[in-house]
DNA sequence: TTGTAAGCGTTATCAG
DNA sequence: CTGATAACGCTTACAA
């Protein structure tokens, strides 16, 4: 009878219409559950953030990065599962997640939650990180897109310059420890001390990676007295925030602030002024991931350990000039 | 022995420290599958739409819809599974859902697919449609909006104005007749009418909900010989992207093309110039839906059958003026 | 083609 | 507190 469900062609069409329409009729519909039980997959793949889903789906970032993932998954015929710490334990969520793959955004350099998951045999895929370095990892050149936007500001002439940088989501000490913040910093200081300039630690500050974020982080440092002509920041959503918070303190751009990201999200162009940052191939990158993490789950012969880099670049628009 | 994974509590504190050792030791993790079939429920609710994932994460709207759906799901220990037709058929995504409810985002209105699911008995609330009568809905003013959008363009003296509607998603025959679409487009309608003036359907053209929709809807048109002095849009994704034509087709807005949108999603104040749109609470309005939808799953005392509706209101920006 | 039974990995129940 | 046993609702192999 199941075969009706599973193996149409291994009946005749007519009683397999029948069961079907039998079924139908009584309002029948094969358990899910119970199905992949015995099945032994799930047809669903699991993203993984270590922030909130709240937090992830207000930074454009991630939405860009999920269509790049939706795409290959829809094709291939799996679904989504959104998981993200619950109750401050990603463990506790893990447990409960019925997927076949799990593909693990920006995940922290330290996070032994993650660790039995990986050990319980599921596929798994990083994107912006390498904290398992078992599992292979999709990266962008963090380091070098940072070089060159801070080379950017500082050879426009820009000597006080503000970096926000993206503030560790809730359960990890804070600090650019995870994802691709220790990176980009990384970037950010080379391009300092290869123009004999010091990194001023003092003038880094964090925020989430969102719009109020970014607008609460330039609000807050210019009521502590900071008054930079420029300010790098670690993601779009967080430029856009700045760019708000500068418009609310009366400031022009790039006149009065300078103001550089990292993402080129598709809204970068459409702002007043037109966003400079640094481009990376945001939905590129999640099908390059999807893809991989499909090669493993189907057992595909890939390269289990891979570490692929993807390039980036400075886009230079409007909201840089010198300083005033 | 399950005891110490579900009911640590009733179990000396000793013993169950000592079980989860051992089986943590061991590597052992219960299969998260096996405990839903006996626990019979999932714990994660699904998200429905009738467009491809890809589709919907392409559109803002739909992140700071998730935003809020995420938001109150987390919170109750819910995790999101999105789930979206699979090859052409939505049925057959939902059948392989394991959730234990369902909020589904702007169905059309004939959609015969999603009969099945709610007849098997699992909570469902809508957002964005009243397709299915016997389920609730949290809506908000669509007509309202649109007309308050329209009136504003043709009280600003305008007469040959464009209008860009959402199309249809692939499986559904094209015309406004799925989700928030016939709403609103009978309120641009009214306030055609209301003015004396004809509503002009050769001027109605429909576009993707993205920004590479609207900017392709607008060059067509152009293209195709119109020359409008306005563009409504049903939707900001599809406003940002006509802007975007309007660029490179050397138009300045609004001197020489006014354009409104609908949503009022955060990137609207920050666009040059900043959209003229209609708000309408799209967090909230994700917030209210998933606190019904579980409200319904935990079987708590609601109005099975309530449609709410949510105020929209015009918000006035720069991106509208009068006709050149 | 149809029917029967074993197994999937848990949880829950009921004696010991 | 421990150990055995019956569900949970399906798929699949095997027998009829």
């Amino acid at each position: 009878m199941s075969f009706a469900f599973n193996n149409p062609d291994k009946l005749s069409p007519a009683t397999a219409s029948r069961i079907l329409e039998v079924a139908a009729s009584m309002g029948y519909r094969p358990h899910p559950v119970a199905r992949m039980l015995t099945q032994r997959h799930t047809m669903s793949i699991g993203v993984v953030t270590p922030q909130s889903l709240a937090t992830a789906f207000a930074n454009r970032f991630f939405g860009q990065l999920s269509e790049g993932i939706a795409l290959v998954a829809e094709e291939a015929g799996y679904a989504l599962a959104f998981i993200a710490p619950e109750r401050g334990s990603l463990s506790a969520a893990l447990d409960r997640a019925t997927v076949d793959g799990l593909l693990a955004i920006g995940l922290p350099a330290t996070y032994p939650e993650i660790d039995r998951l990986r050990s319980a045999g599921i596929p798994l895929v990083q994107v912006d990180s390498t904290a398992l370095p078992d599992s292979p990892s999709i990266m962008v050149d963090d380091e070098g897109g940072a070089y060159s936007s801070a080379a950017h500001i500082l050879d426009l002439g820009h000597r006080d310059v503000l970096t926000v940088v993206i503030a560790p989501a809730a359960p990890f000490p804070p600090g650019p420890n995870h994802g691709v913040g220790p990176d980009r910093l990384r970037g950010y200081q080379r391009a300092f001390v290869d123009r004999g300039l010091e990194f001023p630690r003092a003038r880094i500050i964090e925020a989430t990676p969102s719009i109020d974020g970014g607008a609460r982080a330039l609000t807050e440092a210019w009521a502590a007295g900071m008054r930079p002509t420029a300010v790098v920041a670690m993601s779009d959503a967080i430029a856009f925030g700045v760019m708000a918070g500068a418009r609310s303190l009366g400031l022009r751009v790039p006149a009065d602030l300078s103001i550089i990201g990292f993402d080129d999200v598709d809204m970068a162009v459409l702002t007043d002024p037109p966003l400079t940052t640094v481009n990376q191939p945001v939905r590129a990158k999640g099908e390059a991931a999807m893809r991989l993490l499909l090669d493993l789950v189907a057992h595909r012969d890939v390269d289990p350990l891979q570490v692929r880099t993807m390039p980036t670049r400075l886009i230079v628009r409007g909201s840089t000039g010198p300083p005033p």
